[in-house]
RNA sequence: GGGGCCGUCGUCUAGCUUGGUUUAGGAUACCAGCCUGGGGCGCUGGCGAUCCUGGGUUCAAAUCCCAGCGGCCCCA
């Protein structure tokens, strides 16, 4: 076998078999500067189709897209202490201008709030001018010091952040929900990765917030990761911002605040999960190509009458809103082109050779799971719009399943380990709501509590760690 | 946070242990031409390397030593 392919199995080492199938396919490589990465054209090309589908959804709910700086005054990230604490260990700062040094040195954004926040302080006057409800798609810098991974930990990504800002908590307990069940269908109808929702402890809420709300996909090696985050801000930017509005009771009010965001992360996530040993398998959604036709000439048949039976079928698959691609390059045999593809991940590939000239049919090959159909020529555009579903239905059932599969249930502190070490993947256990306990399993385990259920489940026993009275059932895990 | 591994044509790699007969070898990719084409076809010819960087040891360094940079893996 030749390295043109992924050299390693998934299922003997994730790690490496990522690191491969991203780099060969031709979703991304690595920037010549440390933990910096480009993302190439299919990995760029998934991204526009992410961000198409999300505008609409935020816009469908009237939010609108802006672009604020790139650059942060420092003071600006100061002003909410839990913000700045939270940011800084990672930020990376500008303080030279040409050759002079800045009188303020600038923060890359790490994340926008306080930037955004200054200017909302300068627009909202009145309760007529709420809610505000802004996005911005952009790239912010964290500088990481752990080890590259490629979408998954890298000090530049892209991502896009809402902003939103309203009259009552309320209003703003809705925003957050309805972000979060937006991000929900994303994830599940068009990447088709399961997710299980919830909120986070207090330590790993987002800096700044009041409560944090999450998304958490589980991957191949049992660990989570978290797919999306969704917060409530409260009045703690608003405060230190002074962000006032006079409300219909003619009084002074602070405004109640939303952030959320998604990254170019979940298109690794897309990769773990439904990837196998010859490489990507992209969700028909979400693909940039849905269906590659590879003619396959023969000596003994016409050339050109494959080649046109080709293009025919392209365009009529073409027309039919189908994304197709025609492989005509002369320079690959066919074998060649269908192990390219299929490490490309395209969902259907159509072959045309001889056989299918000669009887009037076209023969489809479905990624995930490698089984060949012969069709009619006439019931092409059909089956294959039906095949998409198929496989866009079959590939979130078969995670679903996986996810289901790696939500454990323990009672006490020693099956909890037990699983952590044997099976990984979501652990259900019994909590008092003691930060101190929650550190300790971190320190111990390096499992982290992912999300606390939004319908609370009842504790089937004592706290796992210290014996107290558990609160709380919530999902613990190792986490990316 | 801890431990380990690696850096040689675009890519994967041999050579390094024991410094010198290597003009740094091969495969693949790439280019030209032929031949093929239903699972990474075959043949002929060609192009292609600051041996990661800097310093040191030596008559002599890809090879030994030191530092730095970069990447990977495992554990927490």
């Amino acid at each position: 076998m030749s390295d043109l392919g992924v050299t390693v199995k998934k299922s003997e080492n994730l790690s490496e078999w990522y690191t491969q199938v991203v780099l060969k396919s031709g979703l991304a490589d690595y920037a010549p500067i440390k933990g910096c990465m480009v993302y190439r054209e299919l990995s760029y090309a998934i991204w526009e189709k992410i961000q198409q589908i999300l505008n609409e959804k935020i816009k469908r709910t009237g939010h609108k897209n802006v672009y604020f700086p790139l650059l942060i005054p420092e003071s600006f990230l100061r002003k909410e202490a839990e913000h700045f604490s939270g940011f800084v260990p990672e930020v990376a700062w500008v303080t030279i201008g040409g050759e002079k040094p800045l009188e303020e040195k600038l923060a890359i954004r790490p994340t926008s709030e306080t930037i955004i926040y200054a200017m909302y302080a300068k627009w909202i006057r009145s309760w007529r001018d709420l809610p505000i409800k802004l996005n911005q798609w952009c790239s912010v810098v964290r500088w990481e010091t752990k080890a590259t991974k490629l979408f998954l930990r890298t000090r530049e990504f892209l991502w896009q952040e809402g902003h939103t800002a309203h009259a009552t908590k309320e209003e703003a307990d809705e925003e957050v929900m309805e972000i979060l069940n937006e991000y929900k269908d994303l994830m599940e109808n068009y990447l088709a990765i399961p997710v299980l929702i919830g909120r986070k402890s207090d330590s790993e809420k987002f800096a700044g917030a009041v409560y944090t709300t999450t998304l958490e996909a589980i991957m191949p090696d049992g660990k989570a990761l978290q797919m999306g985050t969704s917060h409530n801000l409260g009045q703690n930017f608003s405060k230190v911002f002074d962000i006032k509005f006079i409300g219909k009771d003619e009084k002074e009010h602070y405004v109640w605040q939303t952030s959320w965001g998604i990254s170019t992360r979940v298109i690794g996530a897309m990769v773990m999960v439904h990837g196998d040993d010859r490489g990507l398998v992209i969700p028909p959604r979400v693909a940039p190509i849905q269906v590659v036709v590879i003619p396959i000439p023969y000596k003994d048949t016409s050339t050109e009458v494959i080649m046109n039976k080709a293009k025919e079928v392209y365009e009529r698959l073409q027309s039919a809103g189908i994304s197709t691609h025609l492989d005509d390059r002369r320079e690959y045999t066919p074998g060649w082109k269908f192990n390219d593809w299929e490490l490309k991940g395209v969902p259907i590939r159509a072959e045309i050779g001889p056989r299918d000239v000669k009887h009037g049919q076209v023969t489809l090959a479905r990624r995930d799971t490698l089984e060949k159909i012969i069709v009619k020529d006439e019931e092409v555009v059909e089956v294959v719009k039906k095949l998409l579903e198929d496989i866009q239905n079959n590939m979130f059932n078969r995670a679903k399943r996986f996810l289901e599969e790696m939500i454990t249930t323990v009672k006490n502190y020693d099956e909890f380990k037990a699983v952590l070490k044997n099976k990984g993947g979501f652990i259900r256990a019994s909590w008092c709501l003691s930060p101190e306990c929650e550190r300790k399993i971190k320190e111990e385990t390096g499992a982290t509590i992912r999300l606390i259920p939004f319908e609370k489940e009842e504790p089937i026993s004592n706290c796992i760690y210290c014996g107290k009275e558990a609160k709380e059932m919530v999902y613990f895990a190792r986490s990316y």
